[in-house]
DNA sequence: ATGGGATCCTGTGAGC
DNA sequence: TGCTCACAGGATCCCA
């Protein structure tokens, strides 16, 4: 599933195949994927055409495309979307179904080449935001998410944790409180930090909130650099898959050995989502009530 | 304040 | 082979 590493890959490999070309054309095949924000406008506006890109932005899972004259795009992938570009020799390797927007893009030195961006998504849980400025983006949107995974101090983590007394698990999974990280990462990083997925936020001592923190640090940088997580459906830019699944301790391992202590793996749902961690060496601090918490 | 369930949705794979 | 059905889960809403 796309998280902060998957999103921020695609970033990376989207800016150099969009800054500087020019959105000549569009076509939204269902409108219901596209939402605008402040007053209507034709979708050919909200689409962007005529606007040169100029930067990509990112927060959490969720990022957008700006052009020239300001108009912004934001782009949620939810579980299944992929953004792509592609060039006519190039589109017949990329699937055809469930593409629900296309720009085709012009860029000065390439006279006949014209390169396409591609939204497509298979279960439709992702979608297109439009705004007039990425400030109008970041205001009616992105505020509700809490500061990127990435980019939060550990002082300020740790007030976070302090602040609610549910599992970890549900608390590093609310994008208001920290946003970017979602269950493959959550996992990960418990793991890596040794900590417990049920135990309890607000009790984590302070050094167990910076390792905590090193570790979210650790992982997502090192997921972004692999290319992220592919499990199914997730592309970068260009298309390709990521790598990092392999390097996964416990995410899609349960019932498997730990990596660490051979120990079996546990899985069980935890706030709603199926969750692997090893009870040899992730610690569980804070008491919890296991029946009324694993579901 | 928090957890739990339902909802949106389609592709996949297990089981019959 | 072909069918049904559970499952995957990001975000959001509602209820207990």
């Amino acid at each position: 599933m796309p998280e902060l590493p998957e999103i921020e890959h695609l970033r990376r490999t989207l800016e150099p195949l969009l800054v500087g070309r020019r959105i000549a054309q569009a076509t939204l095949h269902r409108q219901d994927m596209l939402c605008q924000l402040g007053p209507h406008c034709a979708t050919r506006q909200s689409m962007m055409v005529g606007g040169t890109v100029k930067a990509l932005h990112r927060h959490g899972k969720n990022f957008s495309i700006e052009v020239h004259d300001g108009r912004v795009l934001g782009v949620h992938l939810g579980m299944t979307a992929q953004c792509f570009v592609t060039t006519a020799q190039s589109d017949d390797r990329q699937p055809k179904n469930h593409r629900h927007a296309v720009w085709i893009l012009s860029h000065p030195q390439e006279k006949t080449l014209r390169a396409r961006l591609v939204f497509r998504d298979p279960r439709r849980f992702g979608g297109l935001v439009a705004a007039a400025s990425q400030t109008e983006l970041e205001t009616l949107r992105w505020s509700r998410l809490g500061t990127d995974a990435l980019a939060v101090r550990s002082v300020e983590f740790r007030q976070l944790l302090r602040s609610t007394h549910r599992s970890l698990k549900s608390a590093l999974l609310d994008q208001s409180m920290i946003a970017g990280l979602g269950n493959i990462y959550v996992d990960e990083s418990l793991f890596a930090a040794r900590l417990h997925p049920l135990s309890i936020s607000s009790a984590l001592t302070a050094a167990q909130s910076n390792r905590l923190h090193r570790a979210i640090q650790k992982v997502l940088v090192r997921a972004i650099d692999a290319g992220g997580s592919t499990l199914r459906d997730y592309r970068d830019g260009n298309g390709d898959r990521g790598a990092f699944v392999p390097k996964h301790q416990v995410y899609g391992r349960g019932r498997l050995p730990c990596s660490v202590c051979g120990e079996q793996l546990e899985r069980s749902a935890i706030a709603q989502r199926t969750s692997v961690w090893c009870s040899q060496c992730q610690q569980r601090v804070g008491i919890t009530d296991a029946r009324s918490a694993i579901g």
